[in-house]
DNA sequence: GTAGTCACTTGCACTTTGCAAGTTACATGG
DNA sequence: CCATGTAACTTGCAAAGTGCAAGTGACTAC
């Protein structure tokens, strides 16, 4: 722990360029590793691998199995990680407001692919 | 750009464990180097110096001299920058209902060292 | 039984980070 | 006028993290 600041220790666990992304991603709903990695940043394999082992670790996501035999999870927030929508916003605000070229994606009715798998 | 994502820019931005630390210091008023130094979470010199560079360049902050002669330069945010406190506020916010230990460091009016220098 | 899919894991080159030490430009004190 | 001090960086280098590609295991479909 670098400081007793709720922003050093927030920054611990999410300050990084991709954990807030994989957030916003499951914002939407439970997504499959798969569906995860389609996003249009286009994580690499081995850091979408090792973000959702650390954001599981820290209580922020939970998987769960929605097939067996094979297993295969389905990822989503915990209220903890439901949480950190209000951050998601202040972002989304201050980056259309002061980022010339940027917009909110789709919340359109169009379904990207299939989605809301499981719960 | 990774994508048209007003988060995913933001991130490209300020997304690093230390770029946020440095606004959140300097929304208590014009700091000089050695003062963002001092704060709590130690920040590595190198490290400091490439950030504040990087976010004069983006336009977060502005340097000015306070002091010629040695020529000593001052760091303040610009509106750009300001506008960041949104989301300082709903770390904080987040950071001390789901991360136990943190709290928002000392708003108190006891001036830490030598304060508002410039402007 | 061959091909395909999903969810990862592994290897490896490249980049970034963090610690320490060095540098430049002055100001001060003796 | 010379040694010491201070502010603001810069440089070197080992360690850690990142990103691309390729590989793996467990199935399923044809």
């Amino acid at each position: 722990m670098r400081s007793p600041c709720a922003v050093a220790c927030s920054l611990d666990l999410v300050g990084d360029r991709w954990s807030l992304l994989v957030v916003r991603d499951l914002l939407r709903g439970n997504l499959t590793y798969g569906e995860l990695q389609n996003s249009p940043e286009g994580i690499p394999t081995n850091i979408l691998a090792d973000r959702l082992k650390r954001l599981e670790e820290a209580g922020l996501i939970a998987k769960s199995a929605y097939h067996e035999h094979p297993v295969r999870y389905a990822y989503g927030l915990t209220e903890k990680g439901k949480a950190l929508s209000d951050v998601l916003l202040a972002f989304v605000r201050w980056g259309k407001k002061h980022i010339p070229g940027t917009r909110t994606m789709r919340r359109d009715g169009k379904p990207t692919r299939k989605q809301n798998r499981k719960s």
